[in-house]
DNA sequence: AAAATATATCTCGACGTCAAGATTCACGGT
DNA sequence: ACCGTGAATCTTGACGTCGAGATATATTTT
């Protein structure tokens, strides 16, 4: 592979903000104006790296929490509860809404948490159709445990950034979230 | 729900880049620091909006898709072929490396790739452990189909952003991937 | 008050993924 | 030629998710 000249290229089609790297995309992205010079594929130099980075950040977010004993499934339920503030309840579906999961799904999560005793399942008094799911003080403790690790973990992928970089991303992100959080999705 | 108190607070303490709209990861940081002040939560403005923005990319892929008879497991591995140009093959391995998937997935995803027609497996002529994956004719046109679907699609999306300003993003997200892609990750 | 519709949660079977191990072959050193 | 190490792919069993449907209770309509 020529990967000199590729870099060469690339420096000159767009010189990047400092000194930066190619990354997948770009070799994806120039596969593709290869192989369809008649598409325009401007829209995957965006949205095909939130994709990978998304991946990347699964991967490395598992490594994280197993030193704690959590799965990423589990940590998302946890700290959900943990955010609502004391009693850290919530319904099985405002649970969903957060956790962008289906309802059998969430079910089977409360399920297996509650085996381990990091929640509880209880009645909803004023709705006898619901249920509310209250963290355990254990569980609570093993959310704020496991968002300590993961903060640090983090701020090491974002040290890339300034802090003003990090902030323009933020800002251009939530302009993309925002239809979908807030229009049904 | 104070909805309105909630934006105003959003506006004073952080003033968009034009008029924007809250999205689910500020309720979420705000959450945190009300109930952790003591921590820095700053990394997840950048994170969890990288996570969830991926989470509702997927939902939107796989409506796209359907339309053409694929599912999003499919369009990766058959574009993954399709950008590889004619004779539009590539080994196992190589596939592993584009998709982020174990070495039992690949199998499991090609075995029913080949048996829907879409691929092939030849033996490699250079390396008797080795396999070449070869796209179809019928998978070359239906991984061409959908790529014009997605496209549309995500033009869509970006519609949010000036050209610029997906520019920008495109860098900045860069930035964040290339330590995953170039390091072994 | 009854009927119709909507909501909250759970059940269940199919499916895709992963991780670890097994197999088969390649390659360098001796 | 032989041996050991590493590489490429496949096999297997456990696990988590999804989606459709079931059940029970609320809410709205007539």
């Amino acid at each position: 592979m020529s990967e000199i000249l590729d870099l060469k290229r690339l420096h000159v089609d767009r010189p990047l903000t400092l000194i930066g790297m190619e990354d997948e995309v770009d070799r994806l992205v120039a596969a593709w104006r290869r192989e369809r010079p008649d598409l325009d594929v401007e829209p995957l130099e965006v949205l095909s790296r939130v994709s990978r980075l998304a991946r990347h950040l699964d991967r490395a977010r598992r490594l994280a929490f197993s030193e704690h004993g959590l799965e990423p499934w589990e940590f998302d339920v946890l700290t959900s509860l943990r955010r609502a503030g004391a009693p850290y309840q919530l319904s099985p579906g405002q649970l969903l809404t957060q956790t962008l999961v289906t309802s059998g799904t969430m079910t089977n999560r409360i399920d297996r948490l509650a085996k381990k005793g990091l929640v509880e399942r209880l009645p909803d008094p004023s709705d006898r159709r619901g249920v509310l799911v209250r963290l355990t003080p254990e569980g609570r403790d093993r959310a704020d445990e496991a968002l300590a690790g993961l903060l640090a973990q983090e701020r090491a992928i974002l040290a890339q950034l300034s802090q003003a970089q990090r902030g323009d991303l933020a800002g251009l992100l939530r302009q993309l979230t925002a239809p979908f959080d807030n229009i049904p999705g």
